[in-house]
DNA sequence: CCAAGTTCCGTTAACGTTTACGGTTCCGGT
DNA sequence: ACCGGAACCGTAAACGTTAACGGAACTTGG
């Protein structure tokens, strides 16, 4: 059921050449005539060859340096993709894996630098997030050209060569949370609002675009007004909120799918509109359970950052180990819906990982570079 | 920054003996002293030896063999799990497991005789659906004995010595349906009814604990009838729920738990109420998808049947590979909530993974068993 | 025509573990 | 005293890959 892999040693019988000129072949080193060397890929071809990563890990004992370029962000968010990071990479059978955080202390700033003093410490892999896409392009680019695949999170820096993405299902997102604020604000005639961080982000667009088509759809009778743009900048979520709660009368709800959640919360008190309005808000953090308890919140879109940590090594070590990887590269995650219901259930599990993570041994040797950037 | 790990040589070395007898200690092979054991051991500790897997594998090349038993299932459910588990088979970086799939044709029959095949067939370990736990404790018990560790999937076998648990979690699912469901229904005074598979299986006590108990939290106006137990035959669903509908004329809403929901929504159909009814099923397959689209079903419980089979294959794989594992054996998953925005989602995700399971290559020699069971 | 490269290729020693085999002791039975 | 056999232990060959070394053939410059 099943004869033994081929080895490099076969591929070498049958070419009537030897196992090194073989593994220079395949490796494409120096120090192998053009031909032989296609005659040796040919063969690997055919016999199907697979290298034996036990083997070669035993061998070679080199680890893979993998570097994660996250913001340390207003929330929780980044730490806990950080915390998914290090778990998956603990859970790597093989060893050989080290990471290294370089964290910038605010969202789009120093991004370059810490991925420029990526690929000049000629890393492994790269995993980041690139707030601002068109920037980073070029670097990401470099880094492709430089043969260090790099792995997008929570937002896609597309068309840069990046080798994947991984992040929650934009369209899922918007289209739950339309139905549901559709669901509970009833038949009345309304208007709904919805906050993003910058249109101008594809993600960002494509959440509002799914809000938006979904209430057309389902919920005629509920208007999208457009979108609030607050740069995760607190005072201007605030302010603007302010200025549509009092331009807007009707307002029914809305749907705020940016970090700054609280600001706009706090717009609404002040206000005096928070228990007429239905609020649905994105991702899970201390400040906002208080908010759900009572009901103020009445569901959170939570966009798993454990997870998606998880999926972005776990995609990078597949592809670094196999060299090549047969997977699919964009993973679109589907959020978690968290209410009051639900509430406790996710706060124990939060809290139970953020202290899986704090206990962690330094198996890996992972720690944060003495550098910060930004 | 980390010195070089511990090898068998090294605990020989600075213990005088041989790399051979370190290994035998370390193994409790036969031939070792009683006290160069316990020294071998102490040593080892202190040196903080972990085998090199990669080694240990290139050495001993033998593959492990893992059952799965499962039912066929009504549904495309345990299709899914068993996806899963192939997926992550699949996705393993040592290529050395193959999986035995023992599917039973029916739910609950031939699962002891498939227990006892994998025990007598002395795999490596087992996945299995201990559908009716009590009769199953006594076998699991026997493989534990046998030092073959056991997974449960969505049903627990506690107090039988299985390794560990993989499973949706109860409360949060039940919880996050009262929650909707008070919701959706409003203020108005009413009866909701929830039905399940049997009320002497722990989860689904519990599902039905949380639900009734989140919805007198919240929503005080809405009364929990006590549970119609329908077996997952469709039959008995049918019938008990025309009988309750007729009882209960203020019935608002209902929280079908089974698989057996097509017979449920007929009987709704039938009594002439679907429209008037908010109904939340649990998991996702294509007789459902109609009635999502209608809106008849307001959301499903999406149980994840695929993540299931993934994660209890890695946690039995992490076990077995590390000779212990030092993870919690207790995976509770957090459902999926699947409306109609989000519904589409749901289903590309569901036919583009299907269509991966079928194109699978057969590199892990995993095969139908030519027995059936049950 | 020889020294000095260059280009290609074969050989071999690792990597850490498992496993089979051989070699000591030491003991009880003839 | 000798043999048989435990009981304990050391040795060495695998497993498949990597990487360093060395050698052969062939080119070049003097």
């Amino acid at each position: 059921m099943g004869q033994p892999p081929t080895t490099l040693r076969d591929i070498a019988k049958s070419l009537g050449t030897s196992i090194g000129t073989v593994h220079r072949a395949l490796h494409d080193n120096p120090g192998v005539s053009p031909e032989t060397k296609s005659r040796v890929l040919q063969m690997a071809r055919t016999l199907g060859y697979r290298p034996n990563l036990a083997a070669r890990y035993l061998s070679s004992r080199k680890t893979l340096r993998i570097s994660v370029n996250t913001p340390q962000g207003t929330t929780s968010f980044w730490d806990e993709v950080r915390g998914g990071i290090r778990e998956e990479a603990d859970s790597i059978l093989l060893e050989n894996v080290e990471i290294q955080f370089r964290t910038g202390s605010l969202v789009g700033e120093g991004e370059e630098e810490a991925l420029e003093s990526a690929i000049t410490d000629k890393v492994d892999g790269i995993i980041i997030f690139p707030s601002r896409p068109q920037s980073l392009r070029p670097w990401i680019r470099r880094a492709s050209r430089a043969h260090i695949p790099v792995v997008c999170v929570a937002t896609d820096a597309s068309n840069s060569g990046r080798l994947g993405i991984v992040a929650v299902d934009t369209l899922a997102s918007g289209s739950i949370a339309a139905d549901l604020m559709g669901r509970f604000i009833g038949p009345l005639k309304k208007s709904v609002a919805i906050t993003v961080f910058d249109m101008a982000i594809t993600e960002h667009a494509e959440k509002y675009s799914a809000f938006e088509s979904t209430m057309a759809r389902f919920y005629p009778n509920l208007q999208v007004l457009k979108p609030v743009e607050d740069h995760d900048v607190e005072k201007e979520a605030y302010r603007k909120c302010r200025k549509l709660f009092a331009e807007h009368e009707d307002l029914g709800g809305i749907y705020i799918t940016t970090e700054a959640s609280v600001p706009v919360l706090q717009a609404a008190s002040d206000a005096g509109i928070l228990d007429h309005l239905t609020i649905i808000t994105t991702d899970l953090f201390p400040d906002l359970v208080s908010y759900i308890r009572s009901g103020a919140v009445v569901a959170t879109i939570y966009q798993r950052p454990r997870a998606q940590g998880q999926m972005a090594l776990r995609m990078l070590h597949e592809f670094l180990a196999e060299g090549g990887g047969r997977r699919s590269n964009q993973v679109a995650l589907a959020p978690h819906l968290v209410m009051r219901g639900n509430l406790e259930f996710f706060l124990r599990r939060q809290s139970q990982e953020s202290a899986k993570d704090k206990e962690r041994p330094v198996r890996n040797a992972s720690h944060a570079l003495a550098e910060e950037f930004g």
